[in-house]
DNA sequence: TATTGTTATACTCTATAACTATA
DNA sequence: TATAGTTATAGAGTATAACAATA
């Protein structure tokens, strides 16, 4: 991976140069326009890259796997909380949880307290699925981090923490 | 997870070590897996501002958004071209023209060497409307990295540039 | 009366494949 | 034949609103 890496970052820094002598004469911040942009642009290449070599052949989407995975972590909750955490609407998630519960992934229970909520977990066969598909998407996670040093990783994290906190603030 | 006084950054955090606290014992690296989630969590912050705050006020989805950007900076470019650069499929930018088509922002024309290919361009109305509204998205994007030095802003570019182009390689 | 989960509608976007008209 | 754009289908996800059961 790391023999011809340097070309498509050139290429990359290249177009970032374009974009600003397209611009130029307009009073624009470029450093925040490309920071902001290459988010962006990571999230989706990263998410093509996990959806064609882990989920794909699981046939799982994205979303499902985000469900499975915050299950495992956090253990089972309410379907409320479960969608605030994966980021769905509550709507959405009365459907991707039926679409799990249906291939025996996850199970739904009415809470004795309050029975207008439901708790959502993962049955034995979703615990075996994520604990078996999430060391390999840390692989990947690892991969995709190749070339930065934990120290750029933990400074990447920091930097993004700042935009969600300014984003969800504000 | 409940509900807390700490300052947003410390919240987000404090969730990073109780995944990892919930996960210990594997052998996974989470300095690389809180970057990557990290790049996640901020993409969708960033987008749900957006649409929030100018998007939805235009009627415009961020797809929408995205193709008049890049026509404005690139000019006028084949379907073909304008699908890669947005990053959507080519059928889906069928549609996407032909939505914008019908407001007035941009134009489809055969090219006239080779008359299988649409040149799409902006009309004086999407000229108009990128040319108010990228400015006030720019603001957004400062915003959004409030906090983050200019050298800030560049070292999360050059941390990004590296996992886009891990993920596109291989 | 307010809330949880569900259902329904309409829309955006994806992936795939078939189709057309050009080349 | 190969390519560019279109169209069609099925699926995932969004927002919104209405609704039943429960609090």
């Amino acid at each position: 991976m790391a023999e011809n890496d340097q070309a498509p970052t050139e290429e990359l820094l290249q177009q970032e140069q374009d974009i600003r002598a397209r611009l130029s004469g307009e009073a624009f911040d470029f450093e925040a326009a490309q920071a902001i942009q290459n988010i962006y642009r990571a999230a989706s290449a990263v998410r093509v890259r996990a959806e064609r070599e882990l989920l794909n052949e699981q046939n799982l989407t994205w979303g499902g796997f985000t469900m499975l995975w915050v299950l495992w972590v956090w253990g089972t909750m309410d379907s409320s909380s479960l969608a605030a955490e994966c980021g769905v609407a509550k709507g959405t998630m009365t459907g991707m949880v039926t679409t799990l519960e249906k291939r025996g992934l996850v199970e739904r229970n009415r809470d004795s307290d309050d029975r207008r909520r439901v708790e959502v977990g993962l049955t034995t066969a979703g615990t075996d699925l994520i604990a078996e598909l999430y060391p390999r998407f840390n692989k990947l996670e690892i991969a995709l981090t190749d070339g930065l040093s934990a120290k750029d990783q933990q400074q990447l994290s920091t930097l993004l923490r700042r935009i969600i906190t300014n984003a969800d603030g504000l």
